[in-house]
DNA sequence: CTGAAAGCGCTAACAC
DNA sequence: GTGTTAGCGCTTTCAG
């Protein structure tokens, strides 16, 4: 068995309520013994069992990273929550806590609810990453005891905390700098109809094309599932049947499918931005290392990850009244737009 | 305060042990009293507090995910590390395991060991992720009392196991197909010199090579780091010095690196597949989105995480010898490559 | 300043 | 079958 406080306690003559005084940095305790108490443990490879100490503990404070989606069929999600766990990560190692990450999907919500989860492991809070608006946590969240932060997706309640891109703001302007280039024929290349955030991303699209008078028809909006295959046949269809002259740039929803959208304008015969312009959404890594470098918004992922588990961790030292956080997101510029001439 | 199997007991009126007993599926209890407990801790929402469980439990089984790296500057393993925990947490999910992700880096395993880090957390063992060859683990796993499994490097010890791909094997077989096709001019864009994959990826390529009497200087390997932006640089200068007769075909080491040289290639007024040939290696998801699809090895991340969770728990449960596995890999042959006459 | 003792919620002998 | 009891390793009153 590994060595306990006992056995520390036992070596240096003194009682596990000393040692663990010793080790826990309590002031009650002359700082002789407690220099020879810290000593003997060193000596002895002592480590507390972090185990024993959450559940004799009161005041415990150990939060979690709880991943849905994981393991759902859509793949594409993997860089972005990782980034996500990034941030959180680094915030962590920064304050001294220490995060464990647990994956769930739609299903074990159903089975068993985040306050249930958080009890079974000792949490006092935890980080919802990938949730869905479908997902039964939504609707059992605002009347949770237990604080948490959700990532992207706005639940209400007493004890959640909201991080979130301002996705209509961020579209918007995405597409009035399109519009300033001159483009007015637009498609776009949409995520998923129930995603929230691409709701807000076509709110924003619309503001932007309305606040100039820009009209767009139903027809012109591909959905894709966040799909780059289905970006790729999407667009491929469309142009085979609109062609060339109805359509001057593609506005899509994230990186992925912008990628799918362009290798479709290229299969055509056609180039960017010589032909069509493409702008993506997210900033992924691999739109800075294609060809046209892409024009996207960067969400800024690993700062939304850094700033859920700030807010978190200021929840539940009542540090904070703030319940949402919206992160800032910046727009790379790059080579898959031109300039036209109306 | 959360219900405890003693409030379930007194419910019941029973006593804690009866409660255990029925919750946990032990034979010796009546089937009505079992049934009957069942109930009521359903209705009164009971839910195991899974810390006291492991801390009382002799025979635990609790493994974990100790992915290392995840902080370093260097963030173009992130798809890599969410399909790898994907794996595992597919295996977990159909053996009713719950798996916790740790993150720690080079620093944190020099203050504490993977043993002591175990007993902490009460594990029996654990994935390790993202390992490096100078990562102080690797010296202290082979002596381990406790099991656990790397991913893509190879420690020995009577604990340990490994799951790898057959790097070598898999870039010989890739070096072979571009031989076949006609290429004969190489330039290989590596990894990181220390890094043990990109060590067996070289020597696959030689292999290749010496086997069909091809030389390859020193000057042709160019070092990247796995970044997608070094490709770019260095394949851009190379290019630049060397012109276009001296090379036909770039061998990337990456899927990121990849599309960085086409990148480069693109911008240097060349073309890929006509004027070069590129082949990756990981099978990114961008890879079979970019123009031209890249040729490449699929490495079956999410099975490589798969089958170390498999190997893991097997090991746990001395049901296997096996300490190495080596994940098959799959050749995508794609677009980026072109027969030439020599 | 330090020790004794009571728990945290649960499991696992050991009795009855 | 079921209850009693002794821990798991630690924190935290409460005495002294």
């Amino acid at each position: 068995m590994a060595v306990s406080i006992k056995d520390v306690a036992k070596k240096a003559g003194v009682s596990i309520s000393t040692v663990s005084r010793a080790l826990n940095g309590y002031k009650d305790i002359s700082d002789e013994t407690k220099k020879r108490i810290l000593k003997i443990a060193q000596e002895m490879e002592y480590y507390p069992n972090l185990t024993a100490k959450t559940l004799s503990s009161k005041k415990k404070c150990n939060i979690a990273i709880i991943l849905s989606g994981l393991l759902d069929d859509l793949s594409v999600n993997n860089e972005y929550n990782l980034l996500l766990m990034r941030g959180a990560y680094q915030y962590a190692f920064q304050h001294n806590l220490e995060i464990a990450t647990y994956a769930i999907n739609s299903e074990l919500q159903e089975q068993k609810s985040y306050e249930q989860f958080c009890k079974e492991h000792s949490l006092s809070g935890a980080l919802l990453y990938g949730l869905k608006t479908t997902d039964s946590y939504c609707n059992s969240l605002p009347n949770s005891t237990l604080p948490c932060v959700t990532v992207d997706i706005t639940v209400e309640g007493d004890n959640v905390g909201n991080v979130v891109t301002d996705d209509t703001a961020a579209f918007q302007e995405l597409t009035q700098y399109m519009i300033d280039k001159g483009h007015r024929k637009f498609v776009i290349v949409h995520g998923r109809k129930s995603a929230m955030v691409s709701v807000e991303r076509l709110a924003g699209a619309y503001k932007a094309l309305e606040d100039n008078g820009i009209e767009l028809s139903k027809e012109r909006i591909i959905y894709t599932n966040f799909e780059g295959e289905k970006a790729y046949s999407g667009v491929k269809e469309y142009l085979g049947k609109c062609g060339k002259e109805d359509v001057t740039a593609f506005l899509c929803m994230s990186d992925i499918t912008a990628i799918g959208t362009i290798r479709a304008i290229k299969e055509m015969g056609y180039s960017v931005p010589e032909d069509f312009s493409v702008v993506g959404f997210d900033g992924i890594y691999a739109s800075k290392c294609i060809v046209p470098l892409l024009t996207t918004v960067d969400q800024n992922v690993e700062r939304k990850g850094y700033c859920a588990a700030k807010l978190l961790n200021e929840m539940l030292s009542k540090e904070t009244e703030k319940k949402r956080i919206v992160v800032e997101h910046s727009i790379h510029y790059r080579d898959s737009i031109k300039r036209i001439e109306q």
